[in-house]
DNA sequence: TGGACCATGTAAAAGGTTACATGATTGA
DNA sequence: TCAATCATGTAACCTTTTACATGGTCCA
């Protein structure tokens, strides 16, 4: 991507307010995960970067006992920030094994074809079960951005079980004819 | 991804007979890419380690006086991708920038989220075009697997943008309630 | 008391891109 | 002759994951 990626994450992070690394950790696991992940081995090397770059700046709000440093956008973070995401530039990059998978299918017996994608349909129904679990309260400080973007997750996914769902009729259907034939 | 990644590209790329690292590398561009790129910098040296292995072996096929090295699978390379294939575990890894910039689009006026919606489209829109002038020979040699995945391709970034149709109408609603209201 | 969770961080390894280097051939 | 393409490869760099380390708190 364009720039160290994980930057962005942190600054849209904080837009509606300050956050800790773990905060900005759970935020991700929950929410863009599906899209956009982040790990700690990321996001707390870099919050320090941005601290020192004045684009954050750190608010020590202990929690109990514990330590806690939460960051808030600086002017020139919220500034970074939204000329990003006025820039239509976006990188987009996709790895995803079962499409791979189903490439060379044709190497193996139409039986295990077919049971191939079977699997592949089952992986993503996982995940269309776990994006339905999540809950994003609309409103709430944040606009309706968030859910939208998680009815994108849920509808794609939706899509594409139908899309494996046409396709096992049709190997089906050519097995059949294999045999009869 | 479970293993090193770049290995079960080369080997599938072998599954109907040798090819060079050029050639596999023209075959990614052309038909993985939009979801699972590889570089020169990983295919190379992944041959020589898939040759030390005994999964594949280098067969000298000079092209005019060009120096050229196909590949050939192995009984047990092609062992290995059988395995892999048959395999249900599938990693998916996604990093889309467009659908990030989205979630955080309520930092930004509604007239500029409406714009980065537009943005976002249009992107869909010129890969969706890219991927409609691939051509891929039916039958000849390979089943109809590549041929799927890339319909799978089309048709997903076809119902893409029919979502983002749906959300564009959807925000210039808003916008002229408050202009209204 | 012990397990789950809150909280912050680092180091090493793995994975991947980019730029560079080299040189031949084909065809306009 | 010049550009495009064929063809192979490496080195430096960047990004990301994984595993580890540390220690506090909450609650059953």
């Amino acid at each position: 991507m364009s720039e160290g990626s994980v930057v962005y994450v942190i600054l849209g992070a904080l837009r509606n307010g300050p956050k800790s690394g773990y905060e900005i950790k759970q935020l991700v696991d929950k929410a863009t995960r599906f899209f956009w992940a982040a790990s700690y081995g990321q996001i707390y090397p870099e919050l320090r970067r941005l601290k020192e770059q004045g684009l954050i700046e750190a608010l020590d709000e202990p929690s109990g006992g514990r330590r806690r440093v939460r960051f808030r956008l600086t002017r020139s973070g919220r500034g970074k920030l939204v000329r990003w995401l006025r820039d239509p530039a976006a990188g987009y990059e996709l790895r995803d094994e079962g499409l791979l998978k189903l490439f060379f299918a044709d190497a193996l017996v139409p039986g295990d074809a077919l049971e191939l994608v079977r699997a592949f349909k089952r992986e993503r129904k996982a995940i269309l079960d776990k994006l339905r679990k999540i809950e994003i309260e609309p409103g709430k400080g944040q606009g309706a951005f968030p859910l939208i973007v998680l009815s994108y997750g849920i509808e794609f996914h939706e899509w594409v079980i139908r899309w494996c769902t046409r396709l096992e009729r049709r190997l089906e259907n050519t097995a059949a004819q294999e045999v009869a034939g």
